[in-house]
DNA sequence: GTCTATACATCGATAGAC
DNA sequence: GTCTATCGATGTATAGAC
């Protein structure tokens, strides 16, 4: 399981009584959703808390009464972006592949959602310095991207579906910097470069079988949504 | 050949006579160094003159002397950094393959001068924003780095050593996105992933014989260093 | 060519009225 | 819960003395 920056934070505001927590709870999300906007255009330092209190209606001084800081506000946007992934990811299926499908899933998704990437590509490269206030969120997330994505390549191996030579961890680590890269290229010319295609094509390289139809894990019979993995970057 | 932001700029600049030049052309370079420190450690939108000017022991207003605005000194270290990446840069090798090596050999040294891999990390994903004021230089460079790569690819191709259902323009996009992608994770945990290794697994299995030694095409036997390419990200 | 002084904008955050 | 008013810090850029 991730761990976030707030589970203090979160834990209490759940905690609230229902009546309080909805009137107050619509507020807070319309903040939510502008700052996401904000931190996504402009990054968290050039981000300001002026532009995300205009956006949604209100004073500065009427935002800080819910968030009590500019990085409060941050951390309970990628808390909330967490919350929505963990609702929709699932990396623990037995067939590695099929996480793999999700992920080319995935990437078609987020090309559907631009805010998202702007907001996880520009924070990524900004937090990497040591002093940014989203810092040690993004390297506890990077490890556990790299542990899920290297189990579902470490059962491919297993099952003999993957070159001996290649290191599954390692093309974890591959796999991720490829979506990544994707992102920035795609956002600075959207025509440059087919995400999902460039994944898939990829995949199809590393992995045998990869574009077979898979009629024996019928596990999704229940007529259900693929799980879409939201929010990896 | 790359176009850059300032091409009026840079030749008004080398037009200026050798002596005067000498002088003010030493702080020159010494406040470039400065400011390529600060963009790399935060960003154009939150690095300030201030901190330049204070790294390089000057006044906020002698800076500004050198370079007329904070927009013009953010050009004037990309534009250093292309004279620098011209000289070492060829990619017009007959042999496709020693291009890539030279990728690997690349991402090696970038490990050495983590300042330069900041520097085109941050400043990539912020100029993401099309108001950034690098935006025009970003989106050139990468359409630049897509052909001379995907050029690479191509006589790879023709020559018969990558499989033929794999677009060389593709595979271009793909490893420039790998090569982004790495160094976010890298700058984020130095262990996290050792750049050169991922990408030679990457052109191994893309690319048939890549690591054959060659004994054929000793163009090289002059004894000169192997040309480094910099500053690709 | 470099400095001091300053103008002017923007920002995060607090205090206190309503 | 939301506002106005305000503080103090920080930032870019200019004017003018030396």
């Amino acid at each position: 399981m991730v761990r976030t920056m707030t589970d203090t934070n979160t834990a209490a505001r759940v905690r609230k009584p229902r009546g309080e927590y909805a009137k107050t709870g619509a507020k807070r999300e319309a903040i939510l959703d502008a700052a996401l906007e904000v931190f996504a255009e402009s990054g968290y330092r050039a981000g300001s808390l002026r532009e995300v209190a205009q956006r949604v209606g209100m004073s500065e001084a009427g935002l800080l009464h819910h968030f009590r800081s500019k990085s409060a506000l941050l951390q309970a946007v990628l808390d909330r972006r967490d919350d929505l992934s963990r609702a929709l990811v699932d990396f623990d299926l037995p067939d590695g592949v099929a996480s793999l499908r999700g992920l080319v899933t995935l990437a078609e998704h987020n090309a559907s959602i631009p805010g998202v990437i702007e907001l996880y590509c520009t924070l990524s490269a900004e937090a990497t310095s040591p002093d940014h206030p989203a810092h040690a969120y993004f390297v506890q997330r990077y490890e556990f991207v790299r542990t899920s994505i290297g189990g579902a390549f470490e059962r491919i191996a297993a099952s003999g579906r993957m070159s001996s030579d290649l290191d599954p961890h390692r093309v974890a680590v591959t796999t991720i910097a490829l979506m990544d890269g994707l992102q920035v290229q795609w956002l600075l010319d959207r025509d440059s470069t087919d995400m999902a295609a460039a994944l898939a094509e990829f995949f199809r390289a590393f992995v045998d079988g990869f574009d077979d139809v898979d009629e024996a894990g019928d596990t999704d019979a229940d007529g259900g949504e693929e799980p879409i993995l939201g929010g990896l970057s």
